[in-house]
Order: C-alpha cells, then sequence, then structure tokens
DNA sequence: CGTAGGCTTGAAAAGCGTCAATAGGAGTGG
DNA sequence: CCACTCCTATTGACGCTTTTCAAGCCTACG
C-alpha cells in the first residue's frame, strides 16, 4: 500500500518536520487526492480565487508569484518535490497570491477538509503540518532580507546556494552539482533583479571561478563554501536539523 | 477572571482568524504567561538562540530581524499589540531571526509546551494559531514583492497602508491618523531602502498631498484611496475576512 | 529551414546610495 | 534654567549599481 501511494514525498516531507510513526505516515498515505499534470506556464491557483485543495508537489518546479500594479512579476517562492504548494489554503479560503508551473509539473490535489481532519485526527501529522507552515515562513523571511538588503552578486548567489540545499533534500540533486530549470527571467523575479542584471551577474559569478553552467539550465559549483560565503547563505533557516545537513 | 488575564489581546486575535466558544477563549486566558517590560533597542529573542517560549504582544511595536553579512539591517516583520511575534519559536527549536523592540513594549511569555498542548486539547484554538501562521506567511511574501518589485515611493506608501490597517485591527487607529512610533531608519530597513532616501521619499509623498505627519512620529491620510492606489495596496493579504474590513 | 524563446552584450539613463553637513528635540546633569 | 549631548530628521552633491532600450545570437522544435 504505502509504496503505491503517490503521497510519498508528502510523507517524507513531513517526516523531516516531526518525527511520525508507521500509523501516522500510513494515513498521510492515504488522504483522497488526485494526480494532476499542469503544463509549464498554466497556474495552479490564481490571486483572488477561492480554493478548496492543497497541493503536493510531485515533480517539477513551480513559483508563487504576485503581479505587482506596474504588471511586474514578483517571485515570492520556488517550489520542488514534496513540497506543500497549497498549505495556506486549507485554512485561508481565498488565495492572496498564483502558483504557476515554471515547468511541467506533476502536483496531488487534496481535498483541504481532508487535510484539517488529519490534522485533527493525528496531532503529530497537524504538528507536522504547522511545522512546515512555520518552515515556509522562514524562508519566506529569508528572501525578504535577501533582495532588501543584499546586493546582486549576493543575492543571487544566495538563492543558488539555497535551491542547492532543497533539491538534495529532495533528492533531486548530489553532488556539486543541480539542474535548476528556471529561467534567467524567472530568476530576476525571484530576486528582485531584471533579467538582463542576473545574466550579467552569474557570468560574473562564473569567471570569478565560483560556479559553472555545464549545460543550460544547470548550476555546478566547485567550492560549495567559497559559494556560500559569497551568498551570504547559511542554512539555519531552512531548519533541516531533523536531518542530516545536506551540504557541509 | 477572563477580564483580569494580560492574555485578552491573544484571544482576541485569534477570534478574528477563527470563530473560538467562551471555552476556548477561556482555555487561552488561562495559559501561564509571564509579563515582561522590554526597553527600546533591547532584544526578545536572539538569531540561533534556543527558546522555550513564544511570546505576545501587548503594548508598542517590535520588529522581527535579520543582519546580513554586509551588517546591515533587515526588519522583516514588525508586530504590535496582539500579535503573537515568537509563535513560530514554539515548535522551532533554534531561532532563525532576531526580535528586538522598536519601542519599550510589554509582552507576555507564554511557555511552548503550554501552546502546543492548548493546541492539541483544543483544536479549534490550534486551528487558529496555524490560520495565524498562514496570515503570517502571506503577510511575508506580499513584503518579498513589496521589496522586490516596487520602487521607493509606491514600496514606502504600500508599507504605512499596512500599518495603518493593522492598528486599526488592533484597536490602536481610528479616523485617519495614526501614530507609528518607527524612526526613518527602521522604515529603511523594512523596505529596504536607505534612511536618507525613505525622508526624501516621505517627503514628495507630503508634498504631493498624499500624506500628513501631524506630529513627529505621527501618520495621517486625508484620502485613503489616493495613498492605497499610490501604494499599489489592496488588504486582501491581510485576510481580515473574519472582521470587517478596517479601512474601506 | 524558419520561427520563437531564451541568452548575451553594449550604451546610456535613472534611481537610489553614500558622504557630509546642518538643524531640531528630548533628555541629562550642573 | 541653561549647557551639553545624543539621536533623529533634513538637505545637497556626487557616484555607482542596476535598469532600460536595443540589437544580435543560439538552440530547440515544428
Amino acid at each position: 500500500m504505502e509504496q503505491s501511494s503517490a503521497l510519498e514525498p508528502m510523507a517524507r516531507t513531513l517526516s523531516y518536520r516531526i518525527k511520525l510513526n508507521a500509523e501516522d505516515r500510513a494515513a498521510i498515505l492515504a488522504l483522497p487526492h488526485d494526480v494532476r499534470t499542469i503544463e509549464r506556464g498554466h497556474f495552479v491557483v490564481r490571486e483572488r480565487e477561492k480554493t478548496i485543495h492543497s497541493c503536493l508537489m510531485l515533480s517539477g518546479v513551480s513559483a508563487r508569484s504576485k503581479i505587482v500594479g506596474t504588471g511586474h512579476r514578483a517571485i515570492v517562492a520556488v517550489h520542488v518535490k514534496g513540497d506543500m504548494v497549497d498549505l495556506q489554503n486549507s485554512l485561508l479560503e481565498v488565495a492572496d497570491h498564483s502558483v504557476e508551473a515554471l515547468t511541467t509539473i506533476k502536483v496531488a490535489m487534496i481535498p483541504r477538509n481532508e487535510i484539517i481532519r488529519l490534522a485533527e485526527d493525528r496531532p503529530q501529522v497537524g504538528r507536522a503540518l504547522w511545522r512546515d507552515t512555520l518552515v515556509e515562513g522562514s524562508i519566506s523571511r529569508e528572501w525578504v532580507a535577501n533582495v532588501g538588503r543584499r546586493d546582486a552578486r549576493t543575492r543571487l548567489a544566495h538563492v543558488l546556494c539555497e535551491f542547492a540545499v532543497r533539491l538534495r533534500v529532495a533528492g533531486l540533486a548530489d553532488g556539486d552539482e543541480y539542474e535548476l530549470p528556471m529561467t534567467q527571467e524567472q530568476l530576476a523575479d525571484a530576486t528582485g533583479l531584471t533579467a538582463v542584471h542576473v545574466n550579467r551577474t552569474i557570468r560574473t559569478l562564473e569567471t570569478e571561478g565560483l560556479l559553472e553552467r555545464p549545460y543550460p539550465r544547470a548550476i555546478r559549483y566547485s567550492d560549495w563554501r567559497a559559494i556560500a560565503e559569497v551568498g551570504d547563505f547559511d542554512s539555519n533557516y531552512l531548519h533541516l536539523n531533523h536531518h542530516e545537513q545536506a551540504v557541509a
């Protein structure tokens, strides 16, 4: 039974948040859900929409985005396999932002009332969900600081470090290389820069020998310490303590 | 009994998040706690510190802040009466940021295990707490967009609008005027600008007749619509739906 | 083989930061 | 009550990071 559920990544993520026993895991895997494929550029949720599902990322990359008054897009969070993209919609009826697929993604849609029921029936799972929300908040705060108080070079290096660690935790990278299927424009929207400047900045980092791009949309760092220092990166805010630190 | 508890603002806030019955309210007010006064500039929690308390704001203004590699400070959230400042510390053992008093503040320190117990014993309160966390996350995301994709003028007007609404909801402002006990330097750290530029920008807004400062550290807007439009402000992200909209 | 989307690069402009100096107000001690 | 100090607000001049605009290039794909 366990093996066959698409919700395995959810059980895995929540296990990182708080130790769960077999029954908790089984209850998670038994949640009713509906697997859906969403094409790049399409939306999982749109701002101001009423939602009745929460959704779990199974593959690909998605982003929470907001469009400001000038029409520019801000990417306020990025999500990969195992992330609960719409947990907030379990309790907040009206979406305060959109979620769009940055690549073709697979998600599992879970009815919100089932999530609420699960959180109540199994307090330990409820705590894990709450805790997951808190970790997400922590990442969001780091992003505020990143965009608000770091220059382009540091800012970009910082998100690249964050992605390295998170992809590794999700089991999507090992060694010193990872695939980052985001365009430079998407990176720009995630860092509060322009695509042009992201391009220049990445190339500078490359020139300085801090990173390589072995093939398009891939990042490789030969010296983690060096890039982490440039990016003013310290994984504390990812709260991986229930897990071995992903990258030394 | 109810009247005399210092935790009344917490019960009030959580009631906004989800409808609570008399027993839920009583359970909240009965939480063990310890009221403490903290002077301006002092810290409630410091980054990387282990915490065993969550804390509720009773008066004054506090800020969650992070210091980046260059030594610059980023204010990633601002809190007023009724806000649960350290809810994340109930479940995340190591603080990922500092909380400092921007004015002299009064807080109620509540042991984290008591909060966890309460959330478990009274599911409706647990949901309210979770929901409060989600709303905070929503505000944080708006801040990422604000700092990342709005220019100085819009950005500043936006936070001034947010404060207007939140202070009103907290019962700390009515009419078209409110006291904002933050220095321009603190505003700068909250908007990713410099104090000098905050000064110039505020004065521009004043010159344009969008706001007045009747006395130091006070903001008055004669035309809410106008300032909200300049600030690209829409209170949707504050999720005040259990409450009448504070400002039309 | 052509088109579209993304990447790359240059030149110039603009917004915001830095540095520096002055002024105002609140609190303190004589 | 005045002198002093510290902190905050204000303003100017200047410089730099980042943006804007524009063009060319590469690659994937139909």
